[in-house]
DNA sequence: GAGTTCACCTTACTCGAAGTAGGTTACCTT
DNA sequence: AAGGTAACCTACTTCGAGTAAGGTGAACTC
């Protein structure tokens, strides 16, 4: 049998495993009460190998997040295939983003923590992460809109990313919103503006 | 002479020194990295006062913050007052927002490391002041804007809110756009929205 | 003005978690 | 089977959050 002795397993499979269940406990737990000792006690491995393979408790999470970070986009990439229209790429994008947050929490719940980062050491590699998502909607306002010059395109990629990431935290609190009216009420602001709605 | 011995002051002009150099302590090496026993150094006092205070590293933390947002605040509804129309309104409070964080990075600084508290006990008192805030927003489209039910008009308040700090972050890293030129471009899609862009 | 009190303040600890030095064991090659 | 190496462990150091218990001085009584 395979799972007689859990012990030595190669490289690659490992640092998955712990990835895996990492992202389980910095979910549960959150990062700064999360300790290394546990995740390493839930792996069945002992702490020296989390070093080994991850340099910090910091670098553990950075793993965890891009990982969540290439599901998210590979989700809205995906979705925004096919798309007839600026509008209608928008809403398939906002839509993949909002049941996402909702399918997978815990991935979504390491990425807001992405932010209790700045300000470290590691910012330079989340300067890198932060970039694959706002170059997703850059490149898909490049692809329908004219923005103007690339200053102002890269402003409004943040502005949007920065958005619908605070209404995604608001549905958090808010179960009864589906991710159909989170997008409905995201493209309202987005595509038509506040002027839409001036009395 | 009143300085000659640093001691024996009132508790609330302590507990002011304390908030004045932790928020220092915080903005400059961030909010893991500091040390209580750093910051009650330069106080000049020793660190279970900070404790017999504040009662915990994040207490401190949360006071900073709580003296950051009502400065915001301050700024902010100070900036609406006399608008003349929706549009107004909304570009002034742009504005003194996007002035305020280039003005008092050390308190803007403060106000983006609450979300490292999320998921900790504080949440609840993090949800106090983040309503400050977007109350403030809801208030304001309130006031010129239809915004339909209430539940779309504390989504869209979330919505700006999350977007202007995004954009606010972007500043950071580019100190030649003035704080006109963001507002100009929060307005932009705020305002006329992504469809005046459409090609 | 001598004692009492209470707010302000300190030294000297505990405890838990991040990170590390150096040795050990199982597996694979030849 | 010898030996090399990748995977792994025990046992530490270090550092910082939080605490227990006690000192000191200004103000207020009498």
């Amino acid at each position: 049998m395979t799972t007689a002795k859990r012990k030595r397993m190669p490289k690659a499979e490992r640092m998955r495993q712990m990835i895996e269940i990492a992202e389980e406990v910095f979910a549960e737990r959150g990062y700064s009460a999360a300790s290394m000792d546990d995740i390493a006690e839930r792996v069945g491995v002992s702490k020296p190998m989390l070093y080994e393979y991850f340099n910090s408790k910091e670098g553990l999470l950075l793993a965890c997040i891009q990982q969540s970070r290439a599901a998210l986009r590979e989700v809205t990439e995906r979705a925004t295939v096919g798309a007839t229209s600026a509008e209608d790429a928008l809403r398939r994008g906002l839509l993949a983003f909002f049941v996402f947050i909702r399918e997978r929490r815990q991935a979504w719940s390491l990425l807001r923590h992405e932010m209790a980062l700045i300000g470290t050491g590691a910012a330079d590699e989340i300067e890198q992460t932060r970039r694959q998502q706002t170059d997703l909607i850059a490149a898909l306002m490049g692809d329908h809109l004219d923005a103007g010059d690339d200053l102002r395109a890269e402003a409004s990629a943040e502005f949007v990313v920065g958005a619908c990431e605070r209404l995604a935290i608001w549905c958090e609190r808010h179960e009864d919103v589906s991710p159909e009216t989170a997008t409905g009420y995201a493209m309202d602001v987005l595509w038509s503006g506040l002027s839409a709605r001036a009395r």
